[in-house]
DNA sequence: CTTTGTGAACAGATTCACAGCG
DNA sequence: CGCTGTGAATCTGTTCACAAAG
């Protein structure tokens, strides 16, 4: 009952099934099944209950997982009950395009800073925020309550600016840039490359699928 | 000997090996042991040298692996021998991000098309290329010969644009999309969701994390 | 009768530890 | 000797199948 272990690939998949639970309360189905939840997130009835049963019972016998109490749960689990403060460092082409991006308000994200080394940057407005300089970065991530940073400068810079946000008291880091980050335990985190993803596609497509 | 069955956690690996052993290239170190590529990556040397166990033998007992032969056999094996042939589907924010971003290049991309439905995208010109319409997608496809496509379109949209690619003859998809694509046996999808990315690390982040 | 929640069986990935080769 | 390559052991995740609950 109590939120023992829960296994790291369900804890990937729980984003998942909050997206899904979330489309079945728009289109108001006040209670769905494993099957219907499995469909809906492109996995199997098994995995579902599985996963949801690490978290405790949420469901009823007979008749399914009721769709809002189920959000909220989820909701709860994945430290969402309020909107976490995210700041983005490095506002390139790629920073930019996350700053702006209406879906994060309603998956429980909001950017509270932006940050960036380049003085021509800096000063900048965008929506609410205004560009700072990275060299302040300790006093905002203290300022904003910074719980989450997500870093998209250049690769060459990524490592220097994980150990400032590290030291600053950050916890959890989602890394846009090419390089394997350096961490001390305890710091989650979770690694993006789009280019990465790509060759993982093309490893897919090769027309070696004969024999050498 | 022949790449039988590699298996998926292998080749999600292989990227970042490949990007390990450039760096150490540009760093002018000619050969590299299991250790040294682990510490790189941030794996440990059994991994390393069993991930590229299922690709062949390309070490040399006592000394290590040459960077520059590894390098080539990877490539190889994620069919990076010529450039892959890529579109983007979706001139948003992100869309032209990805469009303008210079990583794809050195490691094996080219930005072939560029696609949007919105009339007043149409015809801007990006680079050497010009956003084209939407619903000329199949003789884009087939034109410039794509054989990865990036969704980045609304996430109402991916479904359909998703089973045009794949009717177009598309094995190989990137959907930034919030939503699980549906598509036949044989087309692989790469999914990926900032919101669920960081909402994974706000799960880390938990206050519940004391021990019940 | 339906659907959950879960032990048990199974499948897959990681790590160990060492034989084999340079 | 040093380091790779790999069977064997271990660990982790997935699927099965059914008892328990409404």
């Amino acid at each position: 009952m109590a939120p023992a272990k829960v296994p790291p690939t369900t804890v990937q998949r729980l984003p998942l099934y909050l997206r899904c639970l979330v489309q079945a309360s728009t289109h108001h189905m006040p209670v769905v099944n494993s099957v219907q939840i499995a469909e809906m997130a492109g996995t199997n009835a098994a995995q579902v209950r599985k996963d949801l049963s690490y978290l405790g019972e949420f469901g009823t016998r007979g008749i399914g997982y009721d769709v809002d109490s189920l959000i909220a749960h989820l909701s709860r689990h994945l430290g969402l009950t309020e909107h976490r403060r995210v700041a983005i460092v490095g506002y390139g082409r790629l920073g930019s395009a996350l700053q702006g991006y209406q879906g994060f308000a309603e998956r429980g994200m909001r950017v509270v800073a932006v940050l960036d080394a380049d003085p021509a940057k800096i000063g900048i407005a965008v929506d609410a925020l205004t560009v700072e300089d990275i060299e302040s970065l300790e006093a905002v991530v203290a300022r904003e309550r910074v719980e989450i940073a997500v870093i998209t400068v250049p690769a060459a810079a990524a490592q220097s600016v994980a150990d400032r946000l590290v030291a600053a008291g950050i916890r959890a880091i989602m890394n846009f840039a090419p390089v394997a980050l350096r961490v001390p335990e305890g710091v989650e985190v979770r690694q993006a490359d789009v280019a990465g993803e790509l060759q993982i596609l093309s490893f897919h497509l090769h027309p070696e699928r004969t024999r050498v």
